[in-house]
DNA sequence: GTGAAAGCGCTAACAC
DNA sequence: GTGTTAGCGCTTTCAC
């Protein structure tokens, strides 16, 4: 759509064929000093650039990574975003994006879309809708057509291609042990990820610290939230039904923040009555009141181990053995706990 | 990097040509029906997909648009992008991303790197540096090079492309008036834009509201913030050195959020003894205790507009008057006004 | 009804 | 030291 200047057009304008004109451009060895100063010259003059398109139809690599997120507007993915794109410029990697909105549909599309030559590689995370309905037949497709991929956070195991994942169990394990060891004696764990495996996974966790710690008197309760409209009435009647509870975890800050509005408008005090422990290190729960503490995911960190294990592949395409990274997450202890 | 079939291989197969292939897979009029079939169904099968990069260099049209952003963790520049990769994808478009990271130099080189005919247009919103420095050769060279361009919210007014904008001085202007027709008497504002056209004319909409407000008895005081750690600081100085102030207004729910901090720490009423009206309509403001009154800038509108305009712009490059398309903005009144 | 050939912009093997 | 040619995958004009 451009009028970028071709190799034609500088080669006709200085009377020389155009392979004389490319090989001055790359100073080779063949061509003649003074030739190889008039091309530069000219092609500085005109801003000469490789069209990428005649690049990539060549080399048959676009040096491109497809990357295809559920959701844009939530922080962790923007953050990982963040990581990639990051790590790819720095590699010389451009990325095209395609959001699937937590859709299976859209998911396939932008798979599709992508695979007609358009990148090298994906990068993605998986729609709630697919992992809901453990869909997979289009992952396994995409690796059939020799494209290689790296999954984050919510993965699929049983397709084989790298991945890039945190110890969810682990961290909620840990962010639980927390808890009970400044002795909140009623913990509740909120979840709006529980048709996810990471969702699973933190329940186990959370669920597991609390049959460890000897004394602990209730049973897990564990609250499942499956749409955004029933954060505020699951809420309400969490704080009614259990008046004595004295801890929370949560799987996303928007439940931590739902929680926060309704512990202030009945009055009580944070951590002094209630504790909360919030997922993500977002801005949300920096600039909290009170601060919220969190199980950091180290999002950027994710984002970069993604598109270096993706670049990699790309380099040696033979290997057969996929990794599967472990980034370590953090508690940050803030005004909430 | 895949192993896409090619017509080549199509045509081998059935022992026809490339070029009966290519039109048959287009159900030319001049190829046999038995042809088209077999060539169709070969093609499924093998799932066939024309090879985007040659498609790119026949046509010379890569259907991708370049968008450049200063900063992928603001909401507002995430709902923007969400708002053009809906209306790309609609129309066949893919989108390349590229981050600023508020930087010239990176605004510099994402444009660079693009404009290698990896795309076909930008929209893009202006780095804070490269405002501040009031730099913009980087655009007119893009545009000499006769790549469309749409600007969106921080835009360059020398610069001839389309724009889409919101009217910051009249968003700021109504917010303040709303706050005087509330009875509030000494009102702050708040600013972390300064450096940006847009800080300046949400600046100038607040003093005007005030120089015309009958009675209003202050001047207009306005506070700015140069970087992240100022935001406390300034903060806890403004509500000691302004014990009578009623009402602040501003330029970003961060500073609103500090704000609410900083007023809940006092042991203030919100909004009996200060109200505050933050800018955008994001998480942090829906999710504060209060929730935050602002003024939602229509981001998704802004991407939505934008994306129309570059790919309108794409269909017929011949015309040449610009336009400025000007998005509404709405005061969302929530529980701090 | 089918195929050959040119050309998009580039690289690289191979002449001269 | 420079130029010709082929080919990446595709579309399209023109021959047969």
């Amino acid at each position: 759509m451009s009028n970028q200047v071709t190799l034609k057009q500088l080669a006709k304008e200085l009377n020389l064929s155009i392979s004389t004109v490319s090989k001055a451009l790359k100073n080779s060895y063949e061509i003649n000093e003074n030739t190889i100063a008039k091309v530069q010259a000219l092609a500085k003059k005109y801003n000469y650039r490789p069209n990428r398109m005649a690049l990539s139809l060549k080399s048959n690599q676009t040096k491109t990574i497809g990357v295809i997120i559920p959701n844009i507007l939530n922080y962790f993915f923007s953050k990982v975003l963040m990581g990639i794109e990051n790590e790819a410029s720095k590699n010389g990697y451009q990325i095209i994006i395609y959001l699937s909105n937590n859709k299976l549909s859209k998911e396939v599309e932008g798979l599709e879309m992508l695979s007609d030559g358009s990148v090298d590689g994906f990068i993605l995370s998986i729609a709630k809708e697919t992992q809901a309905m453990a869909e997979n037949e289009h992952f396994k497709a995409i690796i059939k057509e020799g494209y290689p991929m790296v999954m984050f956070d919510r993965v699929a195991p049983e397709i084989a291609c790298d991945k890039v994942i945190i110890d969810d169990e682990k961290a909620a394990y840990d962010a639980t042990n927390y808890l009970l060891n400044h002795r909140r004696k009623k913990i509740i764990y909120i979840s709006s990820l529980s048709a996810l495996d990471i969702g699973k996974n933190r329940e186990t966790g959370y669920a597991n610290a609390l049959k460890q710690y000897k004394n602990y008197k209730h049973k897990p309760v564990a609250i499942h939230i499956k749409n955004k409209t029933e954060y505020k009435p699951a809420i309400t009647r969490l704080l009614e039904q259990h008046p004595d509870i004295d801890a929370v975890l949560t799987t996303d800050n928007v439940a931590a923040m739902h929680l926060l509005q309704g512990i202030h408008k009945k009055g009580l005090k944070i951590p002094k009555d209630i504790a909360i422990i919030g997922f993500s290190d977002d801005n949300l729960s920096r600039l909290a009141y009170p601060a919220l503490s969190v199980i950091d995911q180290n999002a950027l960190e994710i984002g970069k181990n993604a598109a270096a294990m993706l670049i990699e592949r790309l380099k040696s395409k033979n290997s057969k053995d996929f990794k599967t990274k472990v980034v370590a997450t953090k508690l940050v202890v803030r005004e909430t706990s």
